[in-house]
DNA sequence: CTAGTTGCAAAGAGTTTGCATGGCG
DNA sequence: CGCCATGCAAACTCTTTGCAACTAG
């Protein structure tokens, strides 16, 4: 995977551990880091071996076309279900117990496997439905 | 939305109604239905009109590009979280008390609403993971 | 008839790749 | 020093759009 810790990298790590709730496309992150002078390549190369190495989680949004990253806090980050709220695009992490209870209900009921990793609820969340009244 | 009801928009349709089970790319559907002569950007903008008219629904996989759509039986098939195989490209209904246990343990634990039709739960089907071993 | 739809080709957006240069270890 | 990563530009893929011709109602 990776073997060298660039200048590059390292900028691109360093701006998703300081936006860990938040998700972004690789647009915005070119954006937030133009003035670090980093060219799209390294950014979507970078992009692909964090995703690889685990340490950021690619997801889409059904009804868009937007590639969003964002960064995997914890390992167990990595195996829990996100919830990403469509509106302020935040994600939070499902509780362990209903995960547990999801997971098993549809492996008894309909016999599939659930993959935690890869799946993401989405919806609104509190505050932005507080906001909306 | 749709005023007219054009050879080309029935082949669509037609397609999609006798492929229940599946998710399709643009591209996929494109190639299925390249004897029919539908010219690409008649398929582009007759699965946005499906798609707003609800009578597909589109949808995403978290790592990758591609954009899927598929059919919507019926109605209430808007309105239930779908399972989507990451091998076989099938999708199922997620049955309603185990949707509705979700949707509760989430509203009460997170207080996070979720939006039924945007979201799919990737994972493996029963026939797939049967094959696996 | 006449307004929505098609087909084509061109334009866009997002992402990937080849290659010479640069920099990490 | 050797190899990997960067930067740039070109190439690619997927999707959208403008416009004249066509067609459903």
């Amino acid at each position: 995977m990776t073997i060298y810790n660039t200048k590059q990298r390292k900028i691109l790590f360093d701006f998703f551990s300081h936006h860990t709730d938040e998700d972004f496309t690789a647009k915005q992150i070119a954006e937030a880091l133009s003035k670090d002078k980093i060219s799209t390549s390294a950014i979507y190369r970078n992009l692909s071996s964090l995703v690889q190495d685990g340490l950021i989680k690619r997801s889409t949004i059904p009804g868009r076309n937007d590639v969003y990253y964002q960064f995997i806090a914890t390992p167990e980050c990595m195996e829990c279900i996100h919830l990403l709220c469509k509106k302020c695009g935040k994600s939070f992490h499902m509780d362990s117990d209903d995960s547990n209870t999801l997971i098993n209900n549809i492996e008894k009921n309909k016999k599939f496997m659930i993959d935690k990793s890869e799946t993401v609820i989405y919806g609104i969340c509190h505050d932005c439905h507080d906001q909306e009244r």
